[in-house]
DNA sequence: CTGTTAGCGCCTTCAT
DNA sequence: ATGAAGGCGCTAACAG
């Protein structure tokens, strides 16, 4: 039979303990020049009255918060969810409080880039395909601190990983020594991580003066990504397979050796995001060993700068091994 | 080299625009009654100036605001992301921004429910095993409505699942028919959840006036926890392996599997929560279908309705099947 | 249709 | 050590 409580404010608290409102927002606020006495008496009233300090009108009054929002896509995929572990654990250390949004399509953008705007939050961190130069200079614009995550826009501050030339070497492998065709598998909505993906690959193949078109196109799900390369196997018994996430590359390795083919002896299988996914596969599936959470801590951590340092544009490439494991030689 | 822009309020653009702050108000939140020609000169000015609304200062006036909080132990876990996922995808459809807190012991509990409380914010749902009925009563004594997810306190709001008799009639199968031991793979720093499906387990024994005593502890990870079961195994032949995650009963299947014994003809396998990790693994784990995107969906579902009417108790009970894969005969 | 005024709850000089 | 008063940016009657 609970109504609407009110909610008592300082001013409620002032009064019970007959005190001013000034001197009830000092003890709230731990200044040190209290008198012992009426400081217990604005305690006592704060502990009748269950009184919670207003966040909102503090913001308000000294125009400050602890906020930064976190843009992401979805939480969806496992890797995503690591980085933003890693950006809440590092917010954390920070005091910061984490408003997260999700983008499903450009029509979510600009309404989150509004509502980020007006939340007057201190920093933001992009980790999200969907945002590009111009959306983020919305924010920097504003005056509002931002990091990105694995985008590569130039002039703001990033956390990348490269990649990119172990990715050529690889493929240039296959094609001199392996003689191995290179497929990739690439899902319908790609991302602009997975074009980047895609280029590197390309890139290694003009290098041998050849063109490279075995794009796989495969739906954005394990389950549903595994008959179409069981299908695409039975014509198929050699290549070297990549994918961006794992948990593809996992589909088309199930498909294979349910398909009998010899892994990896004669179709090889490689992602560049690994998760957990990766060690528990039979064979375990080689991959990049980029750490997710520890790209994201990094992230935070880039952005907690920033917002002591707004001039600053920092730019933090990590460097990932490729770790081969039981699919490729 | 940018510095601190001077963020411009409703006031300025009055001003620019020669109308009062009413007047900039009305058309800033698309009220009709404005004239074509002074809401253009505002909407002029809006733009020149690059202002946008403060929500802080917006929240404040109108005792209002479009906030919820989530409060999870940690988004590590697949499972735990999907939930969130699922509350955020809900929390969308409802115009909810999500503050979303971590708690990794109790230090951090308290802490975090002074924020959610200072925050105003419209309503929380707790997904974590760290709060007890004391905590959640902090803040429904504060008259804000919350929801907890897969927690058991009668007094609140929940959305939960059951698996318990489930679970029972399996043991009680592998004792009575299989004549199948039953082991518990039980992580160190156990949740409430994992004790309740112990519970579930002792009671099938008890039952059978049988004591259950095969609880093997383990660290929470899927690395740390193979080479333990491979250990075991050696002298372990037989059995049938339960645990609540689905990473932790992959690790002792893929030992049993690397020690060459026989799934599920001598060892059998299965974890209360399945992810997709259940689905890739050779055999597959069987596990119950929690929709963990579902549930957090629900839960949010529950939370709007209780936004709405605060004197309500929402108890909702989802049922899941078990899905008997490979693992299992 | 438009402007005036009084808050929302709290912080912060500035006096006392 | 304490109190009074103004202001943070915006909304919401209430007049005109």
């Amino acid at each position: 039979m609970k109504k609407t409580i009110k909610k008592a404010t300082i001013y409620d608290v002032a009064n019970l303990a007959h005190t001013s409102l000034a001197t009830a927002s000092r003890v709230i606020n731990g200044k040190d020049n209290v008198s012992d006495s009426t400081k217990q008496r604005v305690l006592d009233a704060i502990k009748e009255l269950n009184y919670k300090p207003n966040a909102i009108a503090k913001d308000l009054a000294t125009k400050s918060n602890t906020s930064v929002a976190i843009i992401v896509p979805e939480i969806n995929y496992t890797y995503i969810s690591h980085v933003v572990a890693g950006l809440m654990d590092c917010a954390k250390k920070y005091g910061y409080d984490c408003l997260i949004f999700t983008t499903e399509d450009r029509a979510d953008v600009s309404q989150v880039l509004n509502k980020v705007l007006s939340k007057r939050v201190n920093g933001v961190v992009v980790f999200n395909d969907f945002l590009d130069e111009k959306d983020v200079g919305v924010l920097t614009d504003y005056a509002v601190p931002v990091v990105t995550i694995g985008l590569d826009l130039k002039t703001k501050s990033s956390i990348t990983w490269h990649y990119k030339n172990q990715i050529k070497d690889i493929v240039t492998n296959c094609l001199l020594n392996k003689k191995q065709d290179v497929y990739f598998l690439k899902v319908h909505n790609g991302s602009k991580m997975e074009q980047r993906l895609q280029a590197a690959i390309s890139e290694a193949y003009i290098e041998q003066n050849k063109e490279f078109t075995n794009v796989i196109k495969v739906p954005d799900s394990y389950k549903e990504t595994y008959p179409i390369l069981k299908e695409h196997f039975k014509n198929h018994p050699n290549g070297f397979y990549i994918s961006l996430r794992d948990s593809i590359a996992i589909a088309a390795l199930n498909a294979a050796m349910d398909m009998q083919l010899k892994v990896p002896d004669q179709v090889e299988f490689m992602a560049v995001i690994g998760t957990k996914y990766s060690e528990l596969t039979r064979p375990k599936l080689s991959s990049f060993n980029i750490n997710m959470r520890e790209l994201g801590f990094k992230g935070m951590e880039t952005l907690a700068k920033l917002i002591l340092h707004p001039e600053l544009i920092i730019h933090e490439k990590l460097p990932f091994g490729f770790v081969s494991r039981g699919t490729t030689k």
